[in-house]
DNA sequence: TATAATGTTCGAAAGTATTCGAACTATAGA
DNA sequence: TCTATAGTTCGAATACTTTCGAACATTATA
């Protein structure tokens, strides 16, 4: 992977709030409002993606009910997710499916060998 | 490690020139010039904290020889990975001697679990 | 088909990052 | 002590980010 994908997978982690989206979906599930520790966003091993149709059902909904933040900043922050590759998501009906890039993840983990 | 403390490492990185700066302290000499592959960067096992004084010696002026970029803007660059906490410097005469922190690395690499 | 819910796109405001050159400080050596 | 080398700090220019609300598009359901 070239060094300027790293550069957008960094980018995508440097905003608070995006970190906290990517780990929301990390966890498949919504983190309890208000909560600031790490640990309640710890990622859990191989529960990110669940075989098929896995993924977080919703994801958008979820977020937006867990954050103090407008649609369209959550919109943008999902975009840029996605664009860094680090998730994918898919349209279910009205809503989204999200997963997260296990194979990014692993590249990831690989830079920092 | 609080959530902040991550976005601080990830933000030190979300930048191309400083991810260069990271990765030639890492590999502990710099980096031919105009070499643009990943490849050229990589990071060595074990290779950062070769014991006492060990780390990168004048690593300063080395990057600045191997950078199109102002000597402000570099030291700009160099606080911003001392303050992120992922290299540590001292200084060493003129010049500045520094290291990767690999604790700190180790801690990434757990958030990637 | 109307209505509600889900998400996107746009333009703007405010804030943060990147970069420079100039002026500065600190150390080493002639 | 003068000079060269190493690095910092400052202010400014420019570019990019974050965020919002308003208007829009799409899908599901009454």
């Amino acid at each position: 992977m070239e060094l300027s994908n790293y550069v957008k997978v960094f980018k995508a982690l440097s905003n608070e709030q995006r970190l906290n989206i990517f780990l929301m979906i990390y966890n498949q599930c919504c983190v309890p409002e208000g909560s600031k520790d790490i640990s309640e966003f710890k990622i859990k091993d191989g529960a990110c993606i669940p075989g098929k149709g896995g993924g977080v059902q919703g994801a958008f909904t979820k977020i937006c009910e867990c954050m103090n933040l407008s649609r369209s900043t959550i919109s943008h922050h999902f975009k840029e997710l996605q664009n860094s590759g680090l998730i994918v998501c898919e349209r279910e009906g009205q809503t989204y499916r999200c997963r997260v890039n296990k194979q990014l993840i692993n590249t990831i983990k690989k830079f920092f060998k």
